[in-house]
DNA sequence: TCCCTTGTCTAGCGCTGCTAGGATCTCTGT
DNA sequence: ACAGAGATCCTAGCAGCGCTAGACAAGGGA
């Protein structure tokens, strides 16, 4: 009984390096870095042995994405609760998910552009994807004002998500990040101050 | 002479020939269905005739990828013109611009994501780089206000390019469509009306 | 007519994701 | 204590990828 117990322990903290480690790799060296053949070396395994935890390739990458999505909604939900007012909570979240962008380059590329078969906005969604979506739709709609919240929210996404994947591609002006960031917030209030 | 000429052009079709056919294979099948291989069979040569044409494969996506700028940038200021007024103009542009993205998908892909070695913004930009950011930022400019036009700018084109790859993956409801353009337009021009 | 340039193809290298089949090692039942 | 069963892991290999060296053929100039 123990012994199977350690065993599935072991399996599990395996499963979690294979994580880890390909999250490593892809935030060095980019995601065309990891291959199944490095990141069975680094493991210390076989390539097989990936294939006993992992359907696929894919599937690792979804798996890595999945970690991101915990750790952003953990993110934005700390970033919300240090802030009074929805004004400021929105403020606070916009640029905690820009700058968790900026900050992982690699995972964010995981969860928004690679791991395409992840079930978005769907009642089968994993719990972390839709905490995380919660964590960011929440403050948003917020602040919506009269607006219909579920569009709002879409466009307020969409610029935040433009915002993260132009800045690191080189296309915009390092220098003006935080007057980005100024700007959206106070346009897409559309002049409303603090209402709590 | 006329024979060298001739030569000439026939290598000119040619080189458009695989840009054409890249072009139509991503956008059926999608990018990862263009490998070298196929390509060479639909143009009906083998593999080392595209070496002769483009030092690699990403030189060919950077190829199609300049198509697109050149018919983005034509699009653009086709609808530019049939409007007028600075309000009107923004408008129609930022309509444009995901009415582009959104018939174009692959194409898309390769102006926005893959094609990362193409020079953004530098002088030694090609002409239709140039031509489609003027076509898009000039506008975008005219509507800025007060405010300083280059992050403003910035962050419009990050909206509208937010809202082109978070719909293609199917993470907007598609229903929002022309509500989200509204309400961008709406709110980025900050309540201002038409000042021409 | 012969040579030489130019253009093209065949074949192959090292890499990729992925898997079949065999070896080894561990636990169980007698 | 030991043999058999089962789980676990690795070696070796497949097909396909981007890319290239070297052979080959076709055409123009001397």
């Amino acid at each position: 009984m123990s012994i199977q117990e350690r065993r599935e322990r072991e399996r599990a903290e395996r499963h979690q390096l294979i994580i880890r480690i390909a999250r490593e790799l892809a935030e060095a060296e980019g995601w065309e870095a990891v291959t199944t053949r490095r990141l069975a070396e680094r493991i210390e395994y076989s390539q097989p042995v990936l294939y006993s935890h992992f359907a696929n390739k894919d599937a690792i990458v979804a798996a890595v994405a999945l970690e991101g999505f915990a750790e952003l909604a953990a993110q934005l939900r700390d970033v919300a609760h240090k802030v009074d007012g929805p004004v400021a909570v929105f403020t606070a979240v916009a640029g905690a998910y820009l700058a968790f962008g900026a900050a992982n380059p690699a995972l964010y590329d995981a969860m928004f552009t690679m791991a395409s078969e992840l079930p978005f906005g769907r009642p089968d969604s994993p719990t972390a994807l839709k905490e995380a979506f919660a964590a960011l739709a929440g403050p948003i709609a917020e602040v919506a004002g009269g607006e219909d919240p579920e569009p709002f929210t879409e466009v307020v996404w969409s610029a935040l998500h433009g915002l993260v994947t132009l800045d690191r591609g080189g296309r915009l002006r390092p220098d003006f990040a935080e007057r980005r960031l100024e700007l959206l917030v106070e346009r897409m209030l559309g002049g409303a101050t603090d209402e709590d």
